[in-house]
DNA sequence: ACCGACTGTCATGAG
DNA sequence: TGCTCATGACAGTCG
């Protein structure tokens, strides 16, 4: 578990990072996919929430026409943006087969430009399928592996329905826009994209929502008329995207009328290379996944940034690619599609996702000027400068840097006007992933306090959380030592009894295992003393061998003695207490006293019955020679019968004894297994909450990384997006938008809806 | 005198 | 069947 662990903190991911950024491959995500899967589980949970983001695709799409036209070192650019996919397969997150592009394609009122018309390399409208119509003003492309049937049914029905655009909220961001950007052709525009709205699709303002489902659509697409067969390609494509009223966690998303691209009608760039790569049918991706992927898709813009900041090393570069590259392209956020060559930076991505919205309810904002709306929510490009700054950012050894709080972030980029951003990983987070880090911060709270954690790492640290602090303990050696040497000093013939050897289970390495064990025995720690009293035979030993000061068992011990008399019949037989009493009493003692003190009754009945051998051999002989001992000499009836008795009260002791000893053992065993587990269970504690820490302190990266990425955006005017009213959502693919809060929103107050849904489910 | 722990012994059952 | 072992129960011993 450990050793699990390290993959995770944040030196290893920010060290992973910097090599990406240099150019290092590096492949853990196998590894850690493959040879560590508890990993997740460990911090994820069961119901691992995290997902890969399959972001190897996006790179694909890119395939160099999502860099600057004016870049010159595409290679480096797509290595770099090879080696950030790399970097975040690095978590464990699931890589959602799906992908999905969108593009926001705008085109100046003024002029109509067709994609395939411009100059620059970025985005060829010219594809046949449902591009035709690449004159119209603004396009909102939506790449995904389309239901078809399903879009155009629901198009249909709004059609029929007569949903108008009034119902996607597009009024309301035309009058914000007005002010902003007033526009003869705005007008035009904002026809054509009202009448995109009768497609069900708001591309802008307030949060539409859809006529028929009632289902808030993500905004940020300029719409403008065209033809239906394109309008309903972008539809369709759209709806593959978001299928409407599907169970799918996203959102319904808002496209934009002009252009749609899917791989079926791939739109090519000029290079005749597909604008889009068809994605896999968009899966309901768990929110968390969807965040990652976010997250990731922030990463790799500033990635892009960074590498970018070497290509454009001033902001001319970028407005003019801008400029050129405006009329046809609106959505230069490109993290996941080639096809934005317009602004190679970023494509920005219409799609949004309720868990997104949720995410990022403060982001977004649907502010969104008509003027400025189309630019706007079409180029989000970081400027030259800010790229500088992020360059200056990540070239900087220390990748922390680029994490710091937003507030700093902010205060050092002063180039965008955004205001401190709100924190979009908070919510981005929150939601899911949090909300595992959350259960566990309760299990920890619940079970497990900080004080708790303390003493078990304090535990941890200790070989034993037992208390072994013999010095208190009943069965000190001290007490133990009291009782043995006593009991060592009553038997003046321990040489003897050593001799006779151990019957019972009297080992050193028992021994040893029962002194370590004894301060956790607990309530069993005074029968250990007894079993000290009864076994030790050299009190010094309680002074040299520590291991051995509270039990040595020898359940002989009375065998050799009562031998030894047994052997000598004239020594005088006395019996029991009184030969006790009588070496308390008088310390110079006869040795025939002596002898009877230490005589068991069999001992004293056997030296009575003038028993011809000794107990030990009585009781120890095998049974063969046992009767041939009893055979070679001429015995009484009641000689005999006191023999056998005497063997088998002997036998029947040291079976006591040894009886005794094992149910101690067990006892002992079980002790330590449960201290073994309190120890694991500690560790694990310990573990978990550094897994809980590690996590958290990721998630305040992303957040700083998130605001410093918006911080870098800039509309196509060079503006930076005001924080207040945009934020940034991740669409599935891990592709990035740009979106108005309000759709975020709206979104966000759909959510809970779905999620009561799927509770009745 | 009482109590608890230890120990030995017996009875019993299993191998 | 006898022997050995394990174990519960009982009683004696001891502190």
């Amino acid at each position: 578990m450990l050793y699990l662990k390290k993959y995770f903190t944040e030196g290893l991911i920010q060290f992973t990072i910097l090599l990406s950024l240099i150019g290092v491959r590096v492949d853990v995500d196998t590894y850690l996919n493959n040879q560590l899967p508890p990993l997740r589980e460990i911090i994820l949970g069961p119901s691992s929430a995290y997902t890969q983001t399959q972001f190897h695709n996006l790179r694909n799409t890119l395939d160099g026409y999502g860099i600057h036209p004016k870049s010159v070192d595409l290679d480096r650019f797509f290595t770099t943006r090879r080696l950030l996919n790399q970097v975040r397969q690095l978590d464990r997150l699931f890589v959602p087969s799906t992908e999905l592009n969108t593009w926001l394609v705008h085109r100046d009122s003024d002029t109509v430009v067709s994609a395939s018309s411009q100059s620059s390399p970025t985005i060829t409208l010219d594809n046949g399928a449902g591009l035709e119509d690449v004159n119209n003003p603004d396009c909102v492309i939506f790449l995904v592996e389309p239901d078809i049937d399903l879009i155009d049914i629901l198009w249909r029905q709004d059609i029929d329905l007569g949903a108008g655009r009034e119902v996607f909220n597009y009024s309301n961001r035309q009058k914000e826009n007005e002010e902003e950007k007033p526009s003869p052709q705005e007008n035009k525009d904002r026809n054509e994209e009202q009448e995109s709205w009768r497609n069900g699709v708001n591309l802008q303002g307030a949060p539409p929502v859809d006529g028929e489902t009632g289902e808030s659509i993500p905004e940020q697409v300029s719409l403008g008329t065209q033809t239906s067969l394109s309008l309903q390609e972008c539809l369709r494509l759209l709806e593959a995207t978001f299928p409407f009223g599907e169970e799918t966690e996203f959102p319904a998303p808002v496209v934009s009328p002009e252009i749609a691209v899917s791989n079926e009608e791939v739109p090519s760039t000029s290079q005749g290379l597909p604008l889009v790569p068809q994605l896999p049918s968009a899966e309901p991706q768990l929110d968390l996944e969807q965040q990652w992927q976010d997250i990731m898709a922030i990463m790799e813009l500033q990635a892009m940034e960074v590498n970018n900041t070497s290509l454009h090393t001033n902001s001319s570069s970028v407005s003019a690619i801008s400029g050129t590259t405006e009329s046809s392209t609106v959505g230069n956020f490109e993290l996941s599609t080639r096809s934005t060559p317009i602004n190679q930076d970023v494509s920005l991505h219409q799609a949004s996702l309720p868990s997104c919205s949720q995410d990022f309810p403060q982001i977004f904002n649907p502010q969104l000027d008509s003027a400025s709306i189309a630019p706007r929510t079409a180029t989000l490009r970081p400027s030259s400068s800010n790229s500088t700054n992020i360059n200056s950012t990540f070239g900087a050894t220390n990748l922390t840097g680029i994490f710091l709080p937003p507030h700093v972030n902010s205060s050092s980029n002063n180039v965008t006007s955004t205001p401190v951003l709100p924190d979009p990983f908070s919510t981005l987070l929150e939601e899911s992933m949090l909300d595992e880090i959350s259960l566990l911060d309760l299990a920890m709270e619940e079970g497990f306090s900080q004080a708790q954690a303390s003493q078990l790492e304090d535990e941890l640290d200790s070989d034993s959380g037992l208390s072994l602090d013999s010095s208190h303990s009943p069965a000190s050696p001290s007490s133990s030592e009291t009782s043995c040497s006593s009991a060592a000093s009553s038997s003046s013939t321990s040489a003897t009894f050593s001799e006779e050897g151990a019957v019972g289970y009297s080992t050193d390495s028992e021994v040893a295992t029962v002194e370590t064990e004894e301060g956790a025995v607990g309530g069993y720690q005074p029968e250990y003393s007894k079993l000290c009293r009864m076994s030790y035979q050299d009190p010094s030993q309680f002074h040299t061998l520590p291991q051995l000061d509270s039990i040595s068992h020898n359940h002989t011990y009375n065998l050799p003695l009562s031998s030894a008399f047994s052997e000598h019949p004239e020594l005088p037989i006395s019996v029991g207490k009184k030969t006790v009493r009588d070496k308390q009493n008088s310390k110079p003692q006869p040795p025939q006293d002596l002898l009877d003190k230490h005589s068991s009754r069999d001992e004293r009945r056997a030296r009575a019955m003038k028993i011809p051998f000794s107990n030990e051999k009585i009781i120890n002989l095998p049974v063969e020679e046992f009767n041939e001992l009893l055979a070679k000499h001429h015995l009484s009836e009641a000689q005999l019968a006191l023999i056998r008795d005497i063997r088998r009260r002997g036998k029947n002791k040291m079976a006591a004894q040894n009886c005794r000893k094992r149910k101690l053992d067990t006892i002992i065993k079980l002790e330590q297994g449960v201290q073994d587990l309190r120890r694991d269970k500690a560790r694990l504690l310990k573990e978990k909450m550094e897994f809980i820490r590690s996590i958290r302190q990721m998630k305040q990266k992303m957040q700083s990384l998130y605001q410093e990425v918006f911080t870098q955006l800039r509309d196509e005017e060079g503006r930076p997006y005001p924080p207040s009213e945009y934020s940034l959502q991740y669409s599935a693919d891990g592709s990035v938008l740009i979106m108005p809060r309000s759709v975020t929103t709206a979104e966000q107050n759909r959510k809970p809806e779905k999620k009561q849904k799927d509770k009745k489910k």
